[in-house]
DNA sequence: TTCTATCTCTACTCAATTAATAGACAAGGT
DNA sequence: ACCTTGTCTATTAATTGAGTAGAGATAGAA
């Protein structure tokens, strides 16, 4: 029942991506730098999340990585989905067929309770939600600072 | 994000036992026929059950194993707690120290919320809950074959 | 008492997955 | 041209998952 650093890094490459792409493309080694994340791991992390739409990237200088859609559309399940494969807690509900009693199972009937749980709340939880609780929990920290 | 065989196993071994228990302890020998798994990896998977409380083992003849409590008390969190650890998708939302940024860290709120979906979801499922499906789902089966 | 059924425990193995690292290659802007 | 940046394919070490093997302990029955 973990996520994998994939998906953990994932989330924070967007995050990343979200909040610093204002002037331009963001580079891989500055996301490696402030993630600490190796440029090479991190590609690994990137490239499906471009393969899925999620980011653009521009070759050469100047290049770099920039958000491909608006981060409401981004939501916690998309991003799951496409670094750590389809949310999925047992084979036996998304592929009825590997077993064949699935059809009267209670077991897999739980299991798919469970399932739905966790996608309906990740669904709930999108990319600029996380963008704006950072800037909310920046803001508290800067003024704590000041006081 | 899949729950191992340990944890599928697990509850399908309880839901055996309390549905064939009425005659006196249930060995592990008809638990690992009917549920087709090794003896040797069943022991694997009731022997947590059995330090965690959900059942009590007799040894020698007509010896098994029993439920240690009702039904209604034992959830599906509790078995899989004990089967699989923790639930618990990221290790900074149990263990903050492991990095000095989950006080002010949005990724880490997000999976702690994650995380509490779970929890709630399991712990809103009962063995007694399965075991009653079970009996109503059997009712409807041999209900098909009579019509 | 002795036999047998049953649970108990430790150790081992094999395969798959995870988490990286390394290095060559491709393409675009200046 | 040159430098910057992304693209791709291998390789590897560590960990975890899933299961097997076999000896040992204990309680009831004959």
């Amino acid at each position: 029942m973990k996520i994998s650093t994939k998906g953990r890094y994932g989330l924070r490459v967007l995050l990343d991506i979200a909040t610093h792409q204002e002037n331009g493309p963001v580079i891989l080694r500055d996301i490696a730098k402030r993630q600490r994340i190796s440029e090479k791991y991190l590609w690994q992390v990137i490239n499906p999340m471009k393969s899925a739409g999620f980011v653009n990237s521009s070759r050469g200088a100047k290049g770099g990585y920039m958000l491909a859609k608006g981060s409401s559309e981004i939501t916690l399940l998309d991003v799951i989905s496409v670094l750590e494969g389809p949310v999925c807690v047992v084979d036996c509900v998304d592929e009825p067929a590997t077993c064949d009693r699935s059809s009267v199972c209670v077991a897999r009937a739980v299991w798919s309770r469970v399932e739905d749980s966790i996608k309906a709340t990740m669904k709930g939880i999108t990319l600029k939600q996380l963008v704006e609780n950072e800037k909310t929990l920046e803001a508290s920290v800067s003024l704590s600072y000041v006081i």
